[in-house]
DNA sequence: CTTCAACAATCAAAATATTCATAGATACAG
DNA sequence: CTGTATCTATGAATATTTTGATTGTTGAAG
């Protein structure tokens, strides 16, 4: 999964960099249109970052350049700007999704998924971790060959916890994303807590527990 | 809940507004920006479905003039239009969301739903037929003041059928709407069926079954 | 070093959802 | 009319999710 960063902000870019690096993509960061415009033409990335107020350029000059060549790049805008006009140009042009600034680096951990996801079918179809691997599909998981059952919502945690590894993910976050629109904030419940005890459960048969750790007061997490 | 639609052609009118007085809603056409601009001043709508290419002016005039008396009605524009621009405009002018025409009566009456709800809080917070009563903030439902405890699922599919009464819902809706993404078309399994049948079973014991048909090769639906 | 309060883990029970196998109903061909 | 194929209903088994009560942990205040 090869992911290019278009931004000019190197900080940014950097943090953007090292979080979707440990999300598992493989990144390069430009900080121009011009490089952007050789990177894509030289390689095949299956999304772009893309800021629009770049140094040498408008970001959607490369948005149209790289829509001319039909490739098949997911491409999410990355914008502080103004608001709507920018996003409807962008929209037009071909920009997949579109996030403002600021943004949670997990809010574009999924958007990146999802658009990726629309994109080619598949490309992300698995993760792999301390000799786990989930298959997204198929909502499978298996220790180095051996496959064990879990339940969709176990499944969904894990999924969201390493998709968010070396990350503390709240039980806000696991609710809201797993649970969706669903529930009114029911958040008295320990339903949380009890799905990761079974996941925990399950996976510790195959040795783990240490990379899975409870950060008090936070949430969870899981370390590469 | 007042309704109030703004459409030029009569047939597409009638047709909202047979769906929407069947989904429960008051409703009212006006054929004019003119005719429009008296309603609004002069009655409380809730939401206001609106073309835009009107006879005697441009919907957006409606929309602008609506928003100026910072009057809390949500706004629905229906658009056949040209797509992107007008989108723009009308989000900058504080249309609540857009339908393109032409569009499903489903699908605007869950936009329409949403919207409401968006607005204030809570105005379309229940639904009745046939003596039950469904309050939709909390999953209760009652027949004749009596409660009786649906699942979830069960509350989910017989509000889905009751908000869409009078048309045959299909299986695959069902799913759809209920389950939303989560399931990569299962539909190899017979759970709906099952979910229909519980709930039936639930409601039967107050006396109803023949509103709530099933059509064959079709699906299900609850007649008023 | 205690004690307390807040947080998390655990276990078992209850509620819910889903699957599966089978029976019933309906339409259609012959 | 009868047989057959297809669709739906049903009941029971199984799996999953959620709740609730209880116990263990941790860190801060005294």
């Amino acid at each position: 999964m090869n992911i290019l960063i278009v931004e000019d902000n190197k900080e940014l870019a950097a943090e953007v960099y090292d979080f979707l690096c440990n999300a598992g993509y493989v990144c390069k960061i430009t900080h121009t249109c011009e490089d952007a415009l050789e990177e894509v033409a030289s390689n095949d990335y299956d999304a772009m970052l893309l800021d629009l107020g770049l140094p040498d350029g408008d970001g959607f000059e490369v948005l149209q350049a790289v829509r001319k060549t039909k490739s098949k790049m997911a491409v999410i805008v990355l914008t502080a700007r103004g608001e709507l006009d920018d996003r409807i140009n962008g929209l037009h042009l071909g920009a997949d999704d579109y996030l403002t600034k600021p943004f949670a680096l997990t809010e574009l951990s999924a958007r990146l998924f999802a658009v990726i996801r629309r994109m080619h079918g598949f490309t992300v179809n698995s993760l792999s971790i301390h000799g786990f691997l989930l298959q997204l599909q198929d909502y499978k998981v298996s220790y180095n060959e051996v496959p064990l059952s879990l339940t969709k919502k176990e499944f969904d945690i894990f999924q969201y916890l390493v998709l968010n590894k070396n990350r503390v993910i709240t039980r806000l976050q696991l609710t809201e994303h797993i649970w969706g629109d669903i529930l009114e904030v029911n958040s008295d419940s320990n339903f949380i807590d009890v799905h990761v005890r079974n996941l925990r459960k399950k996976l510790d048969k195959h040795r783990s527990i240490d990379w899975f750790e409870t950060v008090r007061n936070v949430g969870y997490r899981i370390s590469e």
